[in-house]
DNA sequence: ACGTTGCTTAGACAAATGTCAACCTAGGGG
DNA sequence: CCCCTAGGTTGACATTTGTCTAAGCAACGT
């Protein structure tokens, strides 16, 4: 458990990403490592998962708690939870019978500071 | 041209979205109005389009300075920024032979918004 | 030891996706 | 007119994805 995608080799900790989006063009490499967490995300079922992961009391959810909140088998489930650590965005632990979801604040930062976009404002703030 | 991609009904202009990921659990409604956008950038070729886009000088890109770009055909390319103008993340405009891209900031904010982390600060902020 | 509950893995299958070659449309110039 | 260039559309194809059922492994209760 905990498996952290070892072929994926993101690299989320260094300058593998960052500058927005809208500054500066985003290199090949970048752009490789960094798209497998949108499509990670580029599901409702995943994007919710991730919701209810990232939101949750405590910063951390059970499975138990996850799967009945959708019309999808268990299976399914999993393999969403699957998708989602392998792109780096939660991590998960076992803890007695039950295994325990938490995102991994981090990515989630720098996804959002790839897609940051200067304020609206024309003039000066 | 200009295509809104009429049957998604984004809505993006109002609260579809927007309270981070992390605040509060994503509603199955905007899940399914969201993902398509984090889909739309979860391939590396249109994430690097997308920020040639967004990062153009003058807020627009020729799609002839885009396709050379790519170790890809003209129709390819043409299709991916397809995908991104039905996402909603891109507009086009035909201006004589050519046709310009530009990004579509409102999205972006969004996806980023959604994305947002509480500063790494453990302690009061 | 056995059965139960929680979750993941394996296999199968229809649907969606990324890519290309071939064709088509728009606009501009001879 | 005709042709040339810039892009988009169509149809085909192999690959990937989302989902399920069936089977497996892990921890607990009795």
């Amino acid at each position: 458990m905990s498996k952290q995608a070892a072929p994926l080799s993101l690299d989320f900790t260094a300058a593998t990403c960052c500058p927005p989006l809208t500054q500066q063009r985003v290199p090949g490499e970048a752009a490789a490592a960094l798209a497998p967490a949108f499509k990670a995300l580029g599901d409702p079922v995943r994007l919710q998962l991730m919701s209810m992961i990232a939101s949750a009391e405590g910063g951390e959810v059970c499975v138990c708690d996850l799967t009945p909140a959708f019309d999808l088998s268990g299976p399914t489930i999993s393999h969403h939870l699957r998708t989602l650590r392998e792109a780096g965005l939660v991590d998960s632990e076992r803890r007695g019978t039950w295994v325990y979801y938490r995102a991994r604040p981090q990515v989630l930062r720098q996804l959002a500071a790839l897609l940051a976009v200067e304020p609206t404002a024309p003039a000066g703030r």
